[in-house]
Parts: C-alpha cells; sequence; structure tokens
DNA sequence: CGCATTTGACCCGCGC
DNA sequence: GCGCGGGTCAAATGCG
C-alpha cells in the first residue's frame, strides 16, 4: 500500500482534475458551467433532437423545466491528434485512456498523446496478434483441443491469450445517482471489481448482442461519489436496438444521421441515449440542486487506444445521439460542440455565428 | 425456462 | 520472483 497506494490516490486525485488537465488543453471546451464541465442547455439538448424521444431518457429529464445537472466531464481528449473531419466532427482527437489513463497525472498533452500512442501501437499490435490468434486458433484447433486440454487442467478455458486489446474508449463522467446510465443498449453484466481505494466497486458490462464486443465499465468516482464513470470500450457491431426497454422511443428515421443506430459507418451506435427509468429524475435532482444553475453538464472523455481517427469520428458519430436534421443549429456542431466543442469551432469559419 | 446478476476464482500485466 | 490490482470467466443463483 504505502506508495502504491499514494500514488492511486494521487491518481485518483487527479481524476476529477481531469477537468483542469482537460481544461488546459482544451480551454475552450470549459465554457459552460463552471468547474469545467460542460453545460448542457435546454436549447442544447433541443438541438439534439432529444424532445423527440418519447421515453423518460436521462436527456427527457434534462429537458425538464429545470433540468438536472448532468455532469459529462470530458476526461481526456488530445488535441494533438486530428481526426479526419468529416464534415461534423473534427477533431480533436486523441482521445485517451479514460479513466485510467484521467488518472495519470496532469500530464497532459505529453504523457498523454505517448499514451495515446502506446495504446494506438498497442492496439494495433494486439488487434493483428489477435486476428493472428484467432486465425491460428481456428487452424489449429486440434492443436488447440490438445492445448487446452493441457490448460484446462489448470484452469478454466479462458480463450483470451494474448493480451487484451484494447479498442477505443471513451469515458463519461457523470453526475448521477444511477450507475448504470441507460443507453439504449442492452447489456449483462460480466464482473464486478472492488476499486482499489475507492469504496464503490466497478461493474463489467458487456453488449448482449452476439457478435458485438462491447464492453462498458461503470464505477464511481472515489472523489466524488455523484459523479458516475462509465467508459465504453469499442464499437458495436449491430443496429441500435430501438427500444430496448421501451425508453426510446425513437427511429433511426427520426434520428437523423441515419438515426441513432444507423452509424455513419453502417454501424449502428449511438450509445449515448441515456434512458433512465422515470425514478431517476428524483434521484438525479438532488445533485442539480447543487448546482448552480438548472443546466446539465455531460462530460465524456474519449480515451482512444488506437487514437484512429476512424475511431473517434465514430465515436463523435455515436455521440450525435440523433440530432435532428432539421435542427440546423447543430448543423456544424451538434455534439461536436461537446466533445470537441470549441476547438473545432475554432477550425470552422465563425461566419456561422449560430 | 431463459436471461441477467452475483461472486469467487483465475489470468495477466506491472511495479517493486 | 512475488504481490497487487485490474479484468474476465463461469457456476450458482435470482428473477420475470
Amino acid at each position: 500500500m504505502d506508495k502504491k497506494e499514494e500514488l492511486k490516490n494521487d491518481a485518483e486525485n487527479s481524476n476529477l482534475m481531469a477537468n483542469s488537465t482537460f481544461s488546459d488543453q482544451i480551454p475552450a471546451v470549459y465554457g459552460g458551467g463552471g468547474s469545467g464541465f460542460f453545460d448542457i442547455s435546454q436549447g442544447y439538448l433541443d438541438m439534439l433532437g432529444f424532445q423527440d424521444y418519447g421515453g423518460a431518457s436521462l436527456f427527457d429529464l434534462l429537458q425538464q423545466p429545470t433540468p438536472p445537472n448532468m455532469v459529462v466531464e470530458q476526461l481526456q481528449i488530445h488535441p494533438s491528434q486530428t481526426l479526419e473531419p468529416p464534415s461534423l466532427l473534427t477533431p480533436v482527437s486523441t482521445v485517451t485512456e479514460t479513466p485510467e489513463m484521467v488518472n495519470t497525472p496532469t500530464q497532459n498533452s505529453s504523457s498523454i498523446s505517448s499514451s495515446s500512442n502506446e495504446a494506438a501501437n498497442n492496439v494495433d499490435q494486439e488487434n493483428n496478434r489477435r486476428s493472428a490468434q484467432e486465425d491460428d486458433e481456428e487452424q489449429h484447433e486440434d492443436d488447440d483441443d490438445q492445448e487446452k486440454n493441457t490448460t484446462n487442467k489448470q484452469l478454466k478455458p479462458k480463450k483470451k491469450n494474448p493480451k487484451k486489446q484494447r479498442e477505443p474508449r471513451f469515458a463519461f463522467m457523470t453526475k448521477s445517482d444511477i450507475d448504470h446510465l441507460d443507453d439504449g443498449y442492452r447489456w449483462r453484466k460480466y464482473g464486478q471489481k472492488a476499486v482499489k481505494n475507492s469504496p464503490f466497486p466497478r461493474s463489467y458490462h458487456r453488449c448482449t448482442s452476439v457478435a458485438c464486443g462491447v464492453k462498458k465499465r461503470v464505477e464511481r468516482s472515489s472523489d466524488d461519489p455523484s459523479i458516475v464513470i462509465t467508459t465504453y470500450e469499442g464499437t458495436h457491431t449491430h443496429p441500435y436496438p430501438m427500444t430496448p426497454r421501451g425508453t426510446l422511443g425513437i427511429l433511426p428515421e427520426t434520428a437523423g444521421f441515419g438515426g441513432l443506430g444507423g452509424g455513419v459507418d453502417g454501424r449502428g451506435v449511438s450509445s449515448f441515449l441515456f434512458a433512465q427509468p422515470h425514478y431517476q429524475q428524483q434521484q438525479l435532482q438532488p445533485y442539480f440542486h447543487n448546482q448552480a444553475s438548472p443546466s446539465s453538464s455531460l462530460s465524456f472523455s474519449t480515451t482512444n487506444s488506437s487514437a484512429h481517427p476512424s475511431s473517434y469520428s465514430h465515436f463523435l458519430q455515436e455521440r450525435r445521439f440523433c440530432p435532428s436534421p432539421s435542427s440546423s443549429l447543430l448543423r456544424d456542431h451538434g455534439l461536436l460542440q461537446d466533445v470537441v466543442p470549441f476547438q473545432i469551432r475554432k477550425e470552422e469559419p465563425k461566419e456561422e455565428q449560430n
């Protein structure tokens, strides 16, 4: 414990510091609600087209006369690497590792970039390995069997071999009482672990879709119990599950942009409809009270190990929830505003001026 | 009965 | 090499 814990503590302390860290990197991001949190105003939500949702989503809540505050903290987005800018997003790029990364000391760019790069490399390497491995496994099933037999003797047949591969990860810090924010997808919890130096456990979820390997980790910030850190890892490879729990009454078409699910790449994704059960509103409120303004903020951090532009952009796309095409206001910024708000804007001609 | 959650065990990477 | 902590597995259990 000693040093380690200290380090951990430091790291965790720096967790929330991510705000400052990030702000240092992308000052613009923090325009709204103090503390470096994004301010999601009702107007913003409108722009996102949330009003169209029938279900009681988190955002619905946000639309309440007294919008709850959802703190979303962008943990770390690395500005150094620009993503290919799809018309909508451009950006910022690289993301960094999520909570963990976030926890990393406030070393910002340098550390972040290095991490990102490393991560990226690792990812690539790992990906290669993985596929290679998979191929191998397929090709040598017999061998595998044998090997497995050997291994099985000792332990459960864990398929995982090589290094874990880190897929693009995006972390969201949400101020909420609810740990598991319903994003519309169906998740199955496959594990829970106690987090060191934190009274709150971390739960591991996996998308229930067959071929979808998207994972999600949910944990509460030890520094601020009111903050839930949700980390998404991977990209959904299936269409958005419409109204999974009757929370999302939206159709792809309504969603615009190919819909919540219809990601640009054809991959359905829109993992950010925080559909919440009704009761959540009540739970959320207390927090909002703590907020100076009735605005809500969503903060997320993207951690992208792969630092792949596509990943990021994809992420952004996902994040687009479903900006309604009609919302011209969003037109250029949309989610971008959250994610890469100002940065991007800088690049964009300000002429538009809203 | 099927699916989701719980939970203890195990694996793996990393730091010392 | 060892211990720690994070991440995952899978049997057991719970729930609708």
